[in-house]
DNA sequence: AAATATAAGATACGGCCGTATCTAATTTGA
DNA sequence: TCAAATTAGATACGGCCGTATCTTATATTT
């Protein structure tokens, strides 16, 4: 019974570290997770982690795009703006659902610079921008005839996914009413004032 | 010629400090301004800031109300919503332009759970909410007849800080162009679509 | 003026970050 | 098969954080 030296490489190493990772993620919570504990956990070293993620935030990301069951979105043609508004929302809501508190919120601090809701919220690999998957509702609607014109500025294509990182950040639930307040108060309204780009 | 063990108290030490943290803050930016680093330019140590403030961005935050010329804001009855929104956003990009890039992110980031736009941008003693200085506008735009009522949602009262934020966040400057598009676009269709609280 | 309270200053600690450097295991490919 | 190229793993470093502890100067109170 030597003790077997066996090194892990490549993709069997790189899995150990996301679960480890990941259970971490689950057992502390994002605040209090650590490169170093990270690497403990995973029996390796931190030097490992630093070969193939920058910061806590994207290993974090990684881990989550693995085992976080984030589904990539689609843009369901419900038949109306409204609707496909409402189950992009609801669709966004119960990815959140999935995170423990503070999760996001974490990430989001650490990576204010480089926001992309689509890496951040989808599978890293599927990365929709936010104008991905809102400008063929648009078109669609505009199709319809329920709003003007499609052509918006891009400030305007981008709003829903700014609405929803601050209803993040400011630690609210993502609650139903908050999503059709959104919707009702504030998209809805923007969409159909027609300010063409 | 013996060393005086003079030590300074209360507020003069307190000036001290925050005289020190905001040439650092000049000459490093808010992401390279350490703790230890103010400490040591001001000739005392990190304890006596912790026992001050709670963090590097209250630490800056407090320099920012002393010497960062910050105005608190005031709500000009311009005649028109528009004229009053394009009025406060003025004000505010006049501010951002005095900080060095970085610093109003930097400090978001740090303080993302507890989010206070007057805090932040005012002078902390006046600290305005978002919400008190949209209101008033609001009101005057409902008794001039612009809007039906100006018993808006939370959600839409707030808007004007969302986007702001989000514009700072985005590392674009605040140019005159995104003032204005952001009121345009968002704001004044948001605003007029009148759907009540 | 002496006793007491307060707060500054000095120092040290454990924790984590991010980097650099060295070694040795494992894969590669000549 | 054996040398070369990778890359895991170990270790150490300086930097900063945030806290705790102790001393001593200064202010306050009696």
């Amino acid at each position: 019974m030597a003790e077997k030296k066996k090194r892990r490489r490549g993709a069997e190493l790189e899995a150990a570290i996301l679960t480890a990772a990941w259970d971490q993620l689950q057992a502390k919570g994002y605040r209090d997770l650590t490169i170093e504990g990270v690497a403990a956990a995973a029996a390796t070293t931190k030097t490992v982690l630093y070969r193939r993620w920058p910061d806590k935030a994207r290993l974090v990301i990684a881990a989550l795009s693995k085992f976080g069951e984030m589904p990539s979105y689609q843009g369901v043609d419900t038949g109306s703006l409204r609707g496909d508004l409402l189950d992009l929302f609801g669709q966004m809501a119960a990815v959140l659902a999935k995170l423990r508190t503070g999760t996001l919120r974490g990430i989001l601090a650490d990576r204010l610079d480089k926001l992309d809701l689509g890496q951040l919220m989808g599978k890293a690999n599927t990365s929709h921008t936010v104008k991905e998957l809102i400008q063929p509702m648009l078109d669609r609607a505009a199709a319809r005839g329920e709003i003007a014109s499609a052509d918006l500025p891009e400030r305007v294509v981008t709003l829903p996914g700014v609405l929803l990182i601050n209803e993040v950040i400011g630690q609210r639930q993502l609650t139903v009413d908050a999503q059709v307040a959104m919707i009702d108060e504030i998209l809805l309204p923007v969409f159909r004032s027609g300010t063409v780009k």
